[in-house]
DNA sequence: CGGCGGTGAATC
DNA sequence: GATTCACCGCCG
């Protein structure tokens, strides 16, 4: 067993419990400009320019971004979805992780970073929600969109919080999706608040504790058919024994520990529904889960030997294939013993 | 669906 | 000869 030594970096800093007193000043040193509003000389603060976070909205074909040049990570992805909006056959294999071109070079993260790092590269706007053409699919791998997530988590639990998004798109006819990171503190054995975070990778991209989820549901044109509901999930994996609901916060929670105010436009906040109220919020269970997945999988089996290591595999997850699993099997199954009848023998 | 890593060809 | 990338098999 070969072991490497893994320097672990992270950030900790204090959470101060109380705001002091800011006493406003105002200084008139330039009255003048003030008094004409707006349309003379520049002021002179800015004569060199003040200082930009890059955190300007990035729109890109089926989503839209603000990235965090300090943390290599998106701040918010935001998505629209609807159920023609999720049809087509584009395929994530096709697509590759990569920078963001529009990123500048000096705050970008890269995949050498995540690569061995423990944590795997998890969409914000899912790749899943975009098949319609490839081209659009593969704006969702730029690292822009991507986070450090836990790998459970990832192919888990956040999984199914995604499938169930557009599961929503049956019932609602149009969804407003915002993803995201948090950093949020702990209380430490002193009793302080403090933030502690790992970076990964030479261009120290962070590891967020937790992320967010955020769901506008409109069921009809009527103003009054908007729910929402907001999440906040720990990056670490997370078992079927724990419902959805378990991880939903108050709007105004999240937006407290996020700093961001979501849907700004929404006209009457309080009128909004409960999503969980008005649906079920209930994601995949392990068995239909499973089968799901299992699905996939026969689909994509390319050996004879494949294929039964998938039955197998199932058995002893305690599943048992429903009708639509074991036609899926048998077609598959006649078609990988035709093609592996046809490699055996040599050329005419 | 969500990912990873190994391999060998392509590339400079 | 080192790096990059597409393809493939694998796992949850």
């Amino acid at each position: 067993m070969v072991s490497k030594v893994v320097s672990v970096r992270s950030v900790c800093g204090f959470v101060l419990g109380a705001t002091s007193g800011v006493v406003a000043l105002k200084l008139y040193l330039y009255e003048e400009q003030r008094t004409d509003s707006g349309s003379s000389a520049p002021r002179l603060i800015e004569r060199f320019g003040l200082p930009q976070s890059g955190a300007e909205t990035r729109f890109y074909s089926n989503h839209a971004l603000s990235y965090d040049q300090a943390l290599r990570t998106p701040r918010w992805v935001a998505e629209h979805l609807s159920a023609p909006g999720l049809l087509g056959h584009a395929d994530r294999k096709h697509c590759r992780f990569r920078p963001d071109p529009g990123v500048p070079e000096l705050f970008t993260a890269r995949n050498q970073d995540y690569l061995r790092s423990g944590w795997s590269r998890g969409h914000m706007a899912p790749a899943g929600d975009n098949k319609i053409s490839e081209r659009v699919m593969a704006e969702t791998f730029y690292l822009s969109n991507i986070v450090p997530q836990n790998y459970e988590n990832n192919a888990g639990f956040w999984n199914r919080l995604e499938m169930y998004c557009r599961d929503l798109t049956q019932s609602f006819s149009q969804l407003w999706v915002v993803s995201g990171p948090l950093l949020l503190p702990q209380t430490q054995e002193n009793g302080s608040r403090t933030v502690c975070y790992q970076l990964i990778g030479k261009d120290d991209v962070a590891v967020p504790t937790h992320l967010y989820k955020v769901i506008l549901a409109q069921k009809d044109s009527s103003p009054d058919s908007l729910a929402l509901g907001a999440f906040v999930v720990p990056n670490a994996p997370i078992g079927f024994e724990h419902p959805l609901t378990e991880f939903q916060v108050s709007l105004s929670d999240l937006e407290r520990m996020s700093g961001l105010t979501f849907f700004p436009a929404v006209e009457r906040r309080e009128r909004l529904k409960n999503l969980c109220e008005v649906d079920s919020c209930q994601l995949m269970d392990f068995k239909r889960f499973t089968l799901y997945i299992s699905g996939r999988k026969v689909t994509s089996a390319r050996s004879l030997a494949r294929l039964e290591k998938i039955v197998t595999e199932l058995k002893d997850a305690g599943v048992t294939p429903d009708d639509y699993l074991s036609n899926l099997y048998l077609e598959k199954k006649r078609e990988l013993e035709e093609k592996e009848e046809r490699e055996k023998k040599p050329e005419p």
